[in-house]
DNA sequence: AACATTAACAACCGCCTGTGC
DNA sequence: AGCACAGGCGGTTGTTAATGT
């Protein structure tokens, strides 16, 4: 047997909420409440099923809802949570106050998924600069001349977009920026390397369009050509998103 | 300028779980 | 114990505006 769907499809709307709509749900929640969901719309009025005025009110209505950009902070907050929890965005959205668990996935699945993707290519970039290494005997010559080779497709890549900060980054000392951190990394209990604005300015904003630039760029206040020397910040926070990767034993397809 | 593609976000769908009878 | 129902959750799709070609 069929379970019926969850509304009646007869003579009920679907699709965008009108403002008309909107006011009449809220009017009539802010009198009575929300006790029964299935009853509401009819006792309100609304040619909607329960499902989507519980949706709508939770997701947008309620007054509690914070709306605008995600702060770094509560980006770092997502990521953390979602190592520990998974894809249960509810119980992350309850960490996070006046976000909604739908709000949550949604920036997962455009933005941070978009950062890891970034992150991604880059420690490509590092293991190939590693396997090099191993071969190389350690001779800084070798690893000078490898270092450059490696990179230069991405420096030409860079400074055709004119970004002055990967450059420079791709360009310090190559020794330096061949280190690699064996230290085991523990971010269960949410101490995970500091990321700040420079970290998404310097390394994001090339790979975002510039609809998504100017909305990371707004939130810092940090111009993305100013971020000279900031690579050990930067190398910190790859791996930490490195570490995710292999925390979850797998590299995800994107 | 027109069309194609991409990104962001709102909303829907179906399944699962808890609860009351 | 079994059933029905309501609410909640996560995955997915639809819509629209921005951006690229």
């Amino acid at each position: 047997m069929v379970r019926a769907p969850c509304c009646e499809k007869m003579g009920l709307k679907k699709g965008a909420w009108g403002p008309e709509e909107d006011q009449i749900l809220v009017s009539y929640i802010q009198q009575h409440g929300h006790g029964n969901w299935r009853a509401l719309p009819i006792q309100a009025g609304l040619l909607r099923c329960g499902k989507s005025c519980r949706l709508r009110w939770i997701n947008y209505l309620k007054p509690d809802i914070k709306r605008g950009n995600f702060s770094i902070k509560e980006e770092e907050t997502i990521i953390n949570l979602h190592e520990m929890l998974g894809n249960r965005w509810s119980a992350i959205a309850a960490r996070l106050p006046g976000r909604t668990d739908n709000e949550i996935k949604n920036v997962w699945h455009t933005l941070l998924k978009k950062k890891l993707k970034t992150y991604h290519n880059k420690s490509s970039q590092d293991s190939k600069r590693h396997s090099i290494i191993s071969n190389s005997k350690y001779d800084p010559k070798v690893l000078e001349n490898s270092y450059l080779s490696t990179t230069k497709d991405v420096v030409t890549s860079s400074q055709q977009s004119g970004s002055s900060s990967e450059i420079s980054s791709l360009t310090n000392s190559p020794t330096e920026k061949i280190t690699m951190k064996n230290e085991e990394m523990d971010y269960s209990s949410g101490n995970f390397p500091h990321t700040d604005e420079r970290f998404w300015s310097a390394n994001d904003v090339n790979c975002l369009n510039k609809k998504s630039k100017a909305k990371v760029q707004s939130r810092s206040p940090l111009n993305a050509m100013e971020n000279v020397g900031v690579d050990s910040k930067i190398d910190d926070s790859m791996d930490f998103w490195y570490n995710l990767f292999i925390k979850a034993g797998e590299m995800p397809e994107f």
